[in-house]
Order: structure tokens, then C-alpha cells, then sequence
DNA sequence: CTTAGTGCCGTAGTCAAGTACAGGGTCAAG
DNA sequence: CTTGACCCTGTACTTGACTACGGCACTAAG
């Protein structure tokens, strides 16, 4: 079988992946996808291995990642820079452990301030907004 | 004893709260807190309650909402919002909860590659980086 | 009384992550 | 050969949350 299936222009490589053409130039001037060269004419060609490199950013900022260190890891692929690259995931892992933290903090807080609202419904001053406004530390301060 | 002690300059009152002053003044300008009427000179004094709202805006912050949605739940503040207030708490409660699942899901991938890393460490390309290219829809997409 | 340090006000700049658009070029169909 | 759908380059605009700055007023210390 040919394989020149996977052959795509700009437009159906950012359909393909679920984003803005624009999405996909700006990353190819944030150095995040190359710019294929462009043949005679000058209409570029991607393939399936650009489409993947874009679903890598996309899951890469899903997991919290910034753009910054999305280059970072992408460019830790090209050659020995698994060590780094596991060190800057373990940083991360880290973060997101105490992310979690924070938010099951907020998740009690949010809960415990939504039945005590329900319980006492009559009240002028709202209790969510007073127990907020009385200085309560919820969350660790940046 | 004299309750004086309270009085603050703008200044001050950023300082306390740890934030820069043009912020307090920002937030002024999105009218999440008032300034206070000035006195003959023109010079504005805050006190212990302008320093909680700011401690508000800034826990809210970590609890997730946006600046608009802080300022929609101290609008609720004055009067009758209770009922609105807990809606949107709840709303937020489950937003969060969702938000916690997401984080979760991220942990035990980030966590997974951190260990695969480890596993095979002479590998030439970083299998964390790898994983991620091979197009693991890890989290929910958008 | 003078002057350093703040405060006040208004406008403008920054940063991240896009998104939009103008003014061209190219390509495939009819 | 014309038309319409795309593509290319480059520049500019957007949004959210600040942050900075210029020019003037005021207040506190010496």
C-alpha cells in the first residue's frame, strides 16, 4: 500500500489534531513543530509524525505543562535527555501532588461552606461569604 | 485601647496583604474593592476590613475563581445573595471535583512515566517522551 | 520651610497563549 | 482561463491578571 495517506497541508493536520491552523503556525514560530520545507510551489506537507507531535503539546499542556517546557522536553528528544527529561516530570509530578492537595483542601471548603449555607438559608450575611471574608487560610498562600 | 492601629495607607495595606500596590489599585479600578472616601488632603485610609476582602479576592483566587467570579460573589455579599452564592459555590464544588479527577489522572501518568524512565534508563529515546508522542490520550481532551 | 517619601490618577506596557486579518500566491475543478 | 478554496508571510489584536510610569499633590521629619 502507498503510504502517502498521512500526507496532509496545514489545514487538515490542525483539523486533524482539533486546532487553529493559527495554533499550529504559532508553535511552528515558537519552535515547537518545524516547518517542513516547502516544496516547488510552496505549500508545505505534514505527516503523521507532526500530527503526533501536536497531540504530544496538547496532552503535555494537559498535564501542566507551559509551552516553555513543552520545548524543553521536546527537544531533550533528540538524543541522550531522558535523564533531564524524567527530572523536569518528577518536578512536575510533585507539583501536581501538591496541586491536588490544594484542591481537596478547596473541595472540603467549598463543601463545608455549601451546607452551612444550606443550613442556615435564612441568614441576611451570606456564611459562605463571611467565613471567606474572616480570614480564613485555605489554601496555602501561593 | 485604641483601635487606630488599623489604619493603613495603601501602601501598608499591600504590604500586609503581600501584594504589590498597583494591584490593590486594579482591583479597585474592577471594583472588587472600594476606596475608601478621602478625607480633606486626599490621602485614603484602609482598614482591617479592606485587608480581609483582599485576603478574600486572594483565596478565592487559589480556590479556583476568576476575578469576575470573585467580584459576582462579593456583589452577592450586599443583601440578599446567599441562595445565588451557594449556586455558584456549587457550581464550582463540582467544577473542582472534576478538576481534582483530571489531576489525578495526570498524576498516575506522570507517574508512570517517571517510573518507566527509570526502568530503562539506557534507552536512547526518553520513553517518557515517547509514550507522550505515541498520541496517549491521557486527559480528557479540552 | 524644604524635601524625601508616599499617595493619587490615568494611561500604557507585559506576559502567555493564542486568534485574526490583509495582501498576496497556488492548485484543482469546471 | 476563471473561480473558489486553501496556503504563505507578516503584523496586529485579544484576554486575564497584573505591573510600570509620568506628573502632580500631600504629609511627616528635620
Amino acid at each position: 500500500m502507498t503510504r502517502q495517506a498521512t500526507q496532509m497541508t496545514i489545514g487538515s493536520l490542525a483539523k486533524a489534531a482539533g486546532v487553529n491552523i493559527e495554533t499550529v503556525r504559532y508553535y511552528q514560530r515558537r519552535g515547537l513543530l518545524s516547518e517542513p520545507d516547502k516544496p516547488l510551489g510552496g505549500i508545505r506537507r505534514y505527516d503523521r509524525g507532526d500530527l503526533s507531535r501536536l497531540g504530544f503539546i496538547k496532552s503535555a499542556q494537559r498535564l501542566g505543562f507551559s509551552l516553555e517546557e513543552v520545548a524543553l522536553l521536546l527537544k531533550l528528544d533528540d538524543g541522550t535527555g531522558c535523564e533531564e527529561a524524567r527530572t523536569i516530570a518528577e518536578k512536575k509530578l510533585t507539583d501536581v501532588r501538591g496541586r491536588i492537595a490544594d484542591m481537596q483542601r478547596i473541595e472540603a471548603a467549598l463543601d463545608h461552606i455549601v451546607h452551612t449555607c444550606q443550613a442556615r438559608q435564612g441568614n441576611v450575611s451570606c456564611p459562605m461569604i463571611a467565613s471567606l471574608l474572616m480570614g480564613e487560610r485555605i489554601v496555602r498562600p501561593a
